[in-house]
DNA sequence: GTGCGTGCCCTACC
DNA sequence: ACCGGTAGGGCACGCAC
């Protein structure tokens, strides 16, 4: 028979001594399908004499075939066994060819076998085929069909890419849970709710009188365990979606089901959750994708949140424009009354809610990189960008006839990590002062760019100087790159082109997909630079990540010297972009000069200007007179604000500090003076001096980054973090601590001392905040014009000064 | 006992 | 452990005086 399919999950089996792929997806009329397939298992022998090699291989048992190819590795020629045999057997095989002599090089072990399939079968996920093949009949498989829920199961015979790519809307289900304590499986599970399309659901056991119809009142958490079971399978979805889910709901669903003696089982082949062994732990349940927003939010879009934390609540409000429901969980008990109840029940619906719709914001995202990558969603979704562009590279190996590098073990990733760090970017020291008339150059893509344009990656790099080669000065010498471009800059070079085509489409006709698209592409380009300095790459090359940063700091410097050569005067500059005063010259002039620089740039680089400002701030460290690097404000010709660096954007302060110093800075540069904001900064701290300050305005948040016991420094947060733990609340690495400096009676209590959680009583100590809090944020503002804030604030009020 | 350098720690910039 | 280096700045700690 013949089928439309698309594949959305991938899963291996061994029958018998043989190993076969399960792929499940839908048909095109909608139906649930599994497809099998043997799955495709090799792996390569790079010998210079293969010949007398095959012999001795050919003895082995295991082996089903072999070939003698001619392939590339690391760019240069080489001859290759490539060495058929069963999944299980290959590291069997693989020993006894290491027998044969040891320094032997073997490739692609390492490769998982859905990957391998992938790229060998060419059936991509989310992607539309033409299917042939029988249906499977129970006695096929040793009855492996009758084991697969689904609506037919098909020996895959021929496969098709069809060119009609019509869009695929995945089902989905978004579930959350709500338990007594937050330890994994320590409590009860209280409610389970999940959203799908049209079908809104709360299970619970507490036996609450007129409940909401979404309510569904099971006899106990077996019950409701097992009814949410029976409902995955009614629902049947494509993807299964919570936030935090691999390290909350799921692990305590499965904690609570075994404590329980429920066989919990989601897995459309009737298997149970699968966790995986390291950290964090992911959750997979076979043929419905289990995602967890959290971890994509993380890798793909927290750099464009600026939040505080990427919890639910928080994303939701910045993606969806739609918060959580407000509740206070500490009242909540067995004994509540049944309107606590419904509340709890309406919030824990609502986070189901909110986490369907994140899904639905979230997916042309997954659905794009899930294409460009060519890997399953379900690990799209939890590599970091590193794994991203490691997946990328592998899967478009075949196209330059590449065996892949092996990935990194133990012993190599040690010395990796031991390495001594590079030298990295250029960040010139500012003057500081209020500055008039600037504009902003920036690089595009500028490390990127640079790799393209000069070849930088590990098999590109050369033992020594060859004629007519790239070279570059680096702190440990000249470093060497061949012209004969390299598998690793080309794909950098074709993604940076595919992210401008997919961005110019945007512009002209714009959509979801396109902007997702052109998205994914920027990120990948992005992380290229960041994958050849990390220790655990596959092409992990140190000396092309140094020279990458040497080649840039060459060029900014170039283009500062070049920028003040011509009439300009460059104030400050980090990294790949520039900020300078225009001095007496039209915008139009410096456009010029813009195309000029860029006709002296070699390769695809290239300098864009990011905006013109009417004015421009930057400040002294707090220690020593020197310009401080990475801090500064500015105001564009739209009266728009970019503040980089200042206390404003730091979570660490309070939000007093934050607000005083941003609205500082955003009258000193409307105005083009200090005067008013003198007025205002005086006002606050008359404020702040009569107690006339909320609390909430000084609470100070920093997150916990590892185990309290970790800590060798004993800093406030951690003395709150153990006040939490105390206290019974969920203290885990990544939470953000929050806490006030309270007054004491000791005479010189250390800070840690006076830090008080938030709902503690106690009065605000006004002296820490008038000294570490607001003055500091606002002290080096006001020096910019010569006026020195202690000297006011002792000056006037000495006194009442005198008495904190 | 104070003052200062240093290291730890967090969070920013690019 | 899950992309890099550069940088500011608070806090605790320990040594010098």
């Amino acid at each position: 028979m013949k089928i439309k399919f698309i594949p959305l999950d991938y899963d291996s089996v061994n029958i018998g001594d043989k190993t076969y792929m399960k792929i499940f997806g839908r048909t095109s009329d909608g139906k649930d399908c599994c497809v099998i397939d043997r799955a495709i298992s090799f792996f390569y022998v790079i010998s210079k004499k293969p010949e007398r090699l095959l012999k001795k291989i050919q003895k082995i048992k295991e082996i089903k075939k072999v070939e003698v190819l001619d392939k590339n590795y690391l760019e240069k020629p080489v001859k290759a066994i490539k060495v058929f045999c069963e999944h299980n057997k290959i590291s069997d095989v693989s020993d006894k060819i290491k027998k044969i002599d040891k320094t032997i090089m073997r490739r692609e072990k390492d490769i998982n076998l859905t990957t391998k399939y992938i790229i060998e079968s060419g059936i991509k996920p989310f992607c539309w085929y033409e299917i042939n093949g029988e249906i499977a009949s129970e006695f096929d498989f040793k009855g492996l069909s009758n084991s697969i829920n689904v609506d037919l199961v098909i020996k895959l015979e021929k496969s098709l890419e069809l060119k009609n790519q019509k869009e695929f809307s995945p089902k989905v289900l978004a579930f959350d849970i709500e338990t007594e304590e937050f330890e994994i499986g320590k409590g009860k599970i209280l409610m389970i709710s999940f959203v799908s399309d049209n079908l809104k659901k709360v299970l619970t056991f507490k036996k609450i009188k007129n409940p909401q119809s979404y309510v569904e009142i099971c006899n106990d958490e077996v019950d409701m365990i097992k009814k949410f079971q029976e409902y995955v399978k009614k629902i049947n979805p494509d993807i299964i979606t919570g936030y935090f889910s691999d390290g909350f709901d799921m692990p305590y669903l499965r904690a609570r089901a075994e404590k329980n003696k429920i066989d919990l089982k989601i897995g459309k082949d009737n298997s149970r959750i699968l966790f995986s062994k390291g950290r964090p732990v992911n959750a997979r349940t076979k043929g419905i994708v289990h995602v967890d927003l959290l971890k994509f939010i993380q890798t793909a879009y927290s750099q464009y949140l600026q939040l505080e934390t990427l919890s639910l609540n928080e994303v939701a409000k910045e993606l969806l424009k739609e918060g959580k429901k407000e509740i206070n969980f500490k009242n909540i008990k067995q004994t509540s009354g049944d309107k606590v109840w419904e509340n709890f029940f309406e919030y824990n619906l609502n986070d189901s809610v909110l986490t369907y719709k994140l899904f639905q914001k979230l997916w042309p995202d997954m659905l794009e990189f899930t294409k460009i990558i060519q890997e399953p969603l379900f690990s799209v979704t939890r590599q970091g960008m590193s794994g991203l562009v490691e997946s990328y590279i592998i899967h478009n190996l075949n196209r330059f006839n590449e065996i892949a590098e092996k990935r990194p073990i133990h012993d190599e990733i040690a010395i990796r990590r031991a390495r001594k760090k590079y030298e990295g970017a250029f960040v010139l020291q500012p003057k500081p002062a209020l500055y008039e008339n600037l504009a902003i150059f920036d690089f595009m893509s500028m490390y990127s760019s640079i790799i393209v344009s000069f070849n930088l990656s590990g098999p590109t790099l050369l033992k020594k100087k060859e004629k007519n080669s790239f070279e570059i000065n680096t702190e440990n010498g000249k470093l060497y790159f061949s012209k004969k471009q390299g598998f690793i800059p080309k794909l950098l070079g074709e993604i940076i082109e595919l992210r401008k085509k997919y961005k110019q489409e945007l512009k002209n006709k714009p959509d979801n997909i396109k902007k997702a698209r052109s998205n994914a592409f920027k990120l990948l380009a992005n992380a290229y630079y960041g994958y050849q300095g990390f220790f655990g790459a596959r092409y992990y090359c140190l000396e092309a990540a140094a020279s990458t940063a040497a080649f840039a700091r060459k060029f900014i410097k170039e283009t500062i010297e070049k920028t003040n050569h011509g009439g300009y005067n460059v104030i400050y500059a980090d990294t790949d972009g520039l900020a300078f005063s225009l001095n007496k010259k039209t915008k139009k002039q410096t456009l010029e000069f813009l195309k000029k620089l860029n006709s002296e740039l070699p390769g695809i680089m290239e300098l864009e200007l990011e905006d013109f400002y009417k004015r421009g701030i930057w400040v002294t460290k707090r220690t020593g007179e020197f310009g401080a690097k990475k801090k500064y404000a500015l105001i564009n010709y739209k009266g728009k604000l970019k503040i980089r660096g200042f206390e404003t954007v730091r979570r660490d302060w309070c939000p007093l500090a934050r607000e005083v110093q941003n609205k500082i800075l955003n009258k000193i540069l409307k105005e083009g003076n200090e005067k008013s904001s003198l007025v205002y900064a005086k006002d606050i701290i008359r404020k702040l001096k009569k107690r006339e300050i909320e609390k909430e305005f000084l609470i100070i948040k920093t997150q916990l980054k590892k185990p309290i016991s970790e800590y060798k420094t004993i800093s406030p947060h951690v003395v709150i973090a153990k006040k939490m733990k105390d206290q019974g609340l969920p203290v885990d690495i990544g939470l953000l601590i929050q806490y006030f400096i309270a007054e004491s009676k000791l005479k010189k209590a250390l800070v840690r001392e006076r830090a008080k959680l938030p709902d503690e009583k106690g009065e605000y100590d006004i002296g820490y905040y008038l000294n570490n809090q607001i003055l500091p944020a606002i002290e080096n503002i006001f020096e910019v014009f010569g006026v020195n804030m202690k000297v006011i604030v002792d000056g006037h009020e000495q006194k009442k000064l005198g008495e904190f």
